[in-house]
RNA sequence: GCGUCGGUGGCGGAGUGGUCAAUCGCACUUGACUGUAAAUCAAGCGCCUUCGGGCUUCGUUGGUUCGAAUCCAACCCGGCGCA
């Protein structure tokens, strides 16, 4: 049975690889940053912004949020995903998986997909992974062998998601490109814990993809990637890898929690088990260093909140680290805070001020600035790979970026 | 001039005898953010500290009281009303 997508390759190198993926709504290079739009809308940029001034080829939505509002029934009545929000490249829509983590052992809590370096000395509480005890927190999302029964965020509502009725919800999205249905743990989650979500994961794979099989036309537009877990645990990485590599997916997403020591450890593990010719997407990371790791391990694409989240808050990549444009040191920078051309004429003084003032307009710019930054990047990336100098751009670019940090 | 109301930390504004270095909001400072519960959240914000605490503050001065930002008196300043 072939895929709707067609992933081809530039060149195969051994630090990365550089390719191309075709899908029915055009195409994109790889290594791609996919940029997030949860809720059908990249925060504070507009789809053609996002095209012709951050350069971005794929977008990403999210499938619990989406059912909760405005409802599949209504993406799918508006011609899908991509029609609906008025972006015409490809889209990708992640299961809810994360969500499973994120509202469920992750709900009020702090817990991240990394693990923390050191564990706080200060005594405070260990966060809370168990679901009995968690459940005594507020959280949102209970997991059991079938499925999740989670309490509606926005009204309280309760709702069950299994891997059926996500993948029915995806096909009703219409994304060219959507996950099978996962369970993302934490990363305070112990072995025993991982390695029992990560059997769920993958018994919810092999459900995930009976329920696309059996619908011939989504089959035929729409491609689906298994998602491998393991958390950041190198043997139940490969274990994962070879579970899920089997199961005859159009490609992989490999999800779940990391520790950043380890990150390119557990990713080399995953990436060994998994066909070669299938792409590869890393969930949810992530930041410089870790592109380049990815892109080192063989990954292909990439999605991430924190280019629009940290816009949001005030924060900007540049060349040299993150830098907080509130800071009062920038009150008086009459520079381009900005090499991206649209935004050149913009300088650090103003960007500073609308922060301060509370205009929209300035977490808007910052947003569509580290889009822009993280998909050149990519792109650089993409070139560096090509030219057979993936290494010294890495070194070049990571001493610098590093100055600030 | 008389009457009246009021003067609190950068600003606004609580408090009207002890639990007040003084609620809260804003501003400011610092920090966090990795398949978005997020245009969000956290911490700090008189001075000093061996983090136990110590010291100086609520227009000014004096007084009452074991104890005052809170009560009294005078004075200074401001709003309003009447002359």
């Amino acid at each position: 049975m072939g895929s709707p997508i067609r992933f081809e390759f530039e060149s195969h190198a051994p630090l990365g690889r550089v390719g191309v993926i075709h899908t029915p709504h055009g195409s994109f290079e790889t290594p791609a940053f996919c940029c997030v739009g949860t809720k059908a809308s990249v925060k504070g940029v507009l789809p053609r912004d996002l095209a012709r001034v951050v350069g971005a080829e794929v977008a990403l939505a999210n499938t619990y949020h989406l059912f909760l509002q405005p409802g599949s029934d209504t993406v799918a009545a508006a011609g899908g995903l991509g029609a609906f929000m008025q972006w015409s490249g490809p889209t990708v829509t992640d299961s809810g998986g994360f969500q499973v983590f994120s509202l469920g052992a992750g709900f009020g809590k702090k817990v991240s997909k990394f693990e923390v370096p050191e564990a706080s000395s200060d005594g405070a509480a260990p966060a809370v992974w168990d679901q009995d005890v968690a459940s005594q927190h507020g959280r949102l999302a209970i997991v059991d062998d079938e499925g999740v029964t989670f309490t509606s965020h926005i009204d309280g509502s309760l709702h069950r998601f299994t891997p059926e009725r996500s993948v029915e919800i995806q096909h009703q999205l219409g994304a060219d490109i959507f996950f099978a249905f996962d369970e993302c743990t934490s990363p305070e989650a112990p072995r025993e814990y991982q390695v029992e979500a990560m059997r769920r994961t993958h018994r919810w794979a092999a459900r995930s993809l009976a329920t696309h099989r059996a619908n011939l036309e989504a089959r035929s537009t729409q491609a689906i990637f298994g998602i491998v877990q393991g958390g950041r645990y190198p043997e139940l990485r490969a274990e994962s890898a070879r579970e899920i590599g089997s199961m005859g997916f159009d490609g992989f997403g490999i999800g779940g929690s990391f520790s950043k020591r380890d990150l390119g450890e557990a990713l080399a593990a995953a990436v060994h088990e998994l066909p070669p010719d299938k792409p590869r997407h890393l969930l949810g990371i992530g930041e410089p260093e870790d592109l380049f790791e990815g892109v080192a391990q063989g990954i292909d694409m990439f999605d991430c909140v924190l280019p629009t989240r940290l816009g949001r808050t005030g924060t900007l990549y540049t060349s040299s680290g993150k830098v907080d444009i509130r800071k009062s040191e920038f009150a008086s920078v009459h520079q381009p805070f900005s090499t991206v051309p649209d935004l050149a004429g913009f300088s650090y003084a103003y960007l500073n001020h609308l922060f301060r003032a509370g205009e929209m307009l300035g977490p808007l710019l910052a947003s569509m600035h580290n889009l822009a930054f993280i998909v050149g990047l990519m792109r650089d990336i993409r070139t560096s790979l090509v030219e057979g100098e993936f290494d010294m751009f890495k070194n070049k670019f990571l001493s610098q970026y590093a100055l600030k940090k």
